[in-house]
RNA sequence: GCGUCGGUGGCAGAGUGGUCAAUUGCAAUAGACUGUAAAUCUAUCGCCCUACGGGCUACGGAGGUUCGAAUCCUCCCCGGCGCACCA
């Protein structure tokens, strides 16, 4: 395999959406321009179902590594995932069972795969570190973490935090930035990525990796995905502006759309492959008074999800989005909702997912937040009786399509 | 182990015998204005119903006192702090 060395290239690695480089930017300059096929990887905990267009970040780093040539891996840690990770967790997290952590790999897989390549030449490699952290003995623990001291381990800022409101922090999880580390080891590589919340971890991996293997590991930590206005991490759950990376191409589209202004250069920087030179064009055309920001979110928009659900997707996503909420139209290929006539309109709603609870659609019909998409008005009976093949908007992003069964 | 303080809705945090489905802040949802942006304003934010009313379930768990308990008592579980123990 040639190895890439275009500067330019090199150049767009070592600056877009990097926080920054161990042990420095120039050393690991030198080192991609050297022509040397490096080992690259992340590493991710399958603690979870879905990705979000956070994680993107790092995925679309490691893809450009390999296009370069470098040989890249994504660890699983289905072995670290059940003793809990504690970063970002305030409260100790509960252990997962194998089942769980199989079904999220699975998952996860197929939702890099999008941005990754999996198959044909240099292709990249996933590995699982429980092949060979359960084969580990008392003995390789113990000496493995006398590489650290506890001072060491609790400079890390989620201990420091949990100290300071004084909550639990226990013996499992001093263990999981070690052996985590220790992937390093095993996989002998020469570049780790991770957001800059893995520092630590990160960290200790490239400790041990010199002391081991004498080999320099490079860290790149990348930056994540905050709200510019609140400083809080942008993809969080309860929230609502979650955009999971197997979301369907429709609400991937509204998602996106839903954002804030203000953050649209940075998921054009951190979330797609569109060249820096591109995105300096729409960042200035962002400043001039007679342009909408709207319609640059829309190309961002369009170019999230090509990368997830390709080209095609993306432009019908787009059009239905277009008609739908700018022109107040209805979207295309509506799933159906089949129900007797006269069923009760709040129960069919529960049913279909809409809302959570009867109590919860009542509640929207009062706002005013249920329309009759054929008359345009807003329903104002509760309990009204399904009689008609009709679709409703119920709240600001669904629609229902009701249909009759015969 | 001893002492002491505490465990309330997604979170923070009031309430300490009836006026409590529980003040407030954050978050969330809907409406108005918009561009499914931001800001702002308004409303909502346990579940169920034949719905300006009624019922049920909830303030760590189980019992009890009382006409009445998130609030008082008993036991249990969990946590903080202090002290003691630590081959």
């Amino acid at each position: 395999m040639k190895i890439n060395t275009n500067p330019q290239k090199i150049d767009e690695i070592l600056f877009r959406s990097v926080s920054e480089i161990f042990p420095s930017k120039d050393k690991l300059r030198k080192k991609l321009l050297s022509g040397d096929q490096l080992k690259i990887y992340i590493g991710a905990d399958p603690n979870g179902k879905q990705l979000h267009l956070g994680h993107s970040t790092n995925f679309i780093l490691l893809e450009k590594l390999r296009r370069l040539g470098h040989k890249v891996f994504v660890l699983f840690g289905d072995f670290t995932a059940r003793l809990g990770d504690p970063t970002d967790k305030l409260e100790p997290r509960k252990m997962l069972t194998r089942e769980e952590i199989e079904k999220n790999m699975k998952g996860w897989k197929s939702q890099i795969s999008n941005i990754l390549k999996f198959n044909g030449s240099n292709s990249a490699k996933i590995v699982k570190n429980n092949k060979w952290i359960s084969k580990m003995k008392m003995e390789d623990i113990i000496n493995l973490s006398s590489n650290f001291t506890v001072q060491q381990i609790i400079k890390r800022d989620i201990f420091k935090q949990r100290l300071k409101n004084e909550k639990d922090i226990y013996l499992n999880e001093f263990l999981y930035p070690i052996l985590q580390g220790y992937d390093s080891v095993v996989l002998d590589v020469d570049l780790e990525i991770g957001g800059t919340d893995q520092t630590f971890n990160m960290m200790i991996g490239r400790t041990l990796q010199k002391r081991y293997n004498n080999r320099e590991k490079f860290v790149i930590t990348t930056t994540l995905l905050e709200n510019p206005i609140t400083g809080k991490k942008l993809m969080n759950k309860s929230e609502g502006n979650y955009i999971g990376l197997n979301d369907n191409p429709k609400d991937m589209f509204g998602k996106t759309m839903a954002l804030p202004d203000k953050i649209i250069i940075q998921l054009f920087i951190d979330c797609t492959f569109i060249l820096l030179e591109e995105i300096k064009i729409i960042e200035e055309k962002l400043k001039l008074p007679y342009i909408n920001p709207r319609d640059q979110k829309m190309k961002l928009a369009f170019e999230i999800v090509k990368i997830y659900h390709g080209e095609k997707k993306a432009q019908e996503a787009q059009e239905d989005f277009i008609n739908a909420f700018q022109k107040g139209g209805l979207p295309k290929d509506l799933p159906k909702w089949l129900v007797v006539s006269g069923a009760n309109s709040s129960t069919e709603a529960v049913r279909a997912g809409l809302v959570d609870s009867n109590s919860k659609f009542r509640r929207l019909i009062k706002e005013g937040g249920v329309k009759d998409m054929e008359s345009g008005k807003k329903i104002t009976k509760i309990n009204f009786p399904l009689n008609e093949n009709k679709i409703y908007k119920v709240g600001k992003h669904k629609f229902w399509k009701v249909v009759i069964k015969k």
